[in-house]
DNA sequence: TAAAGACTAGACCAGTTGGTCCAGTGATGC
DNA sequence: GCATCACTGGACCAACTGGTCTAGTCTTTA
């Protein structure tokens, strides 16, 4: 996901990527500052500078970040597709050469750092927004393939839905099969 | 899911629900132990005595616990069935009730509690073999109600899957809509 | 009645948490 | 040469963390 990120990247983008990285395998609550910091070779002043409101104002950075690196392998896989289907097997098979890159040892990139955040409103909308964008950036995939409006939204909200459980259950069991097989599963009913 | 607990449960009981209830809401790593044992009406001499290992070992009941309830709304989805379809209808139905009731605000009562746990292979172990746990038992149904052993092996493992990822996004989103219409999306392709 | 063990109560602790603050540093524009 | 700026380095802090320990209180036995 991250192109070995320490060495020359600017602050703030070393910042994003270490919390991420971090957040996605260990949870908002379960870093501290501290090892994030460490990790990213960023001092604490640093960090208050890009990020005034600290670790919270980081982790929506971060999960911009996420959000983004996963429309682009939605991208990947969707623009040299002939249908909505070959494009969401080329994605679930991406997704699964993904995990198995992170050793099957992080939560599902979408969703990790969106759920146990600081508690509260703000944190959750933006969980929202970014499923939503998530959402419909798969469908304007599918509208394009030849999907009605109404058919490509639905196959779009239950493929991320289906993403999601997938790579949960997937990680607990630390085994990308279940990623693998998803498509056949979800389509050829 | 819990029946008021405070009041009269023997002190074991009101630790397990309790934690059961703020683990879910927030998450174990957000959760400290003074607010859980507030919220339990249990003081620390307790805890240990009854977990010694402390709140991993709380979280781990917690986690039985809360498969045991969800394995009983299954019975009470699937025993009256005619087939799996309509009780995988039932169940998501009466998942939803939960969420509604839960007001949305609490993360999968399957998952919530093995994610972000103590990091380390025995609390991510016991994910695994919990999560196996709710699919055979689903799967044991199926087969009751005329599937073959690969066939309810299947679906289960499908519908535990998209339950998983139905319940992440709804979460999101503040709705339970999508567990609602869940089953329909999944069998009448 | 006595003794034993299950259980409770909470003071206490060392380590860590996220966050603040400010003196420095180095590049840029005038 | 000088002022301004974005940025860095890290000392410092109050609040809180999970966990330990022990004195005490019940309940159950004999």
């Amino acid at each position: 996901m991250q192109p070995m990120n320490l060495p020359d990247l600017p602050t703030r983008e070393r910042l994003i990527t270490t919390a991420a990285r971090l957040f996605r395998r260990n949870g908002y609550h379960a870093t501290g500052l501290a090892e994030l910091l460490t990790a990213a070779q960023v001092p604490k002043g640093s960090l208050y500078h890009h990020f005034p409101a600290g670790k919270s104002d980081l982790a929506m950075a971060a999960a911009d970040w996420t959000a983004a690196q996963f429309m682009r392998i939605m991208d990947d896989a969707f623009v040299p597709a002939p249908d909505f289907q070959q494009g969401a097997t080329t994605l679930c098979h991406k997704l699964a050469k993904l995990f198995d890159l992170l050793e099957a040892a992080d939560a599902c990139p979408i969703s990790a750092l969106l759920f146990d955040g600081p508690e509260g409103e703000p944190f959750r909308t933006h969980a929202d927004v970014t499923f939503r964008r998530l959402t419909g950036h798969l469908a304007a995939h599918g509208a394009r393939l030849g999907l009605g409006p109404q058919a490509a939204a639905d196959q779009a909200e239950l493929l991320v839905m289906a993403i999601q459980g997938a790579w949960t259950i997937a990680r607990a069991r630390r085994s990308s099969d279940l990623l693998r097989a998803l498509p056949a599963r979800l389509f050829l009913r």
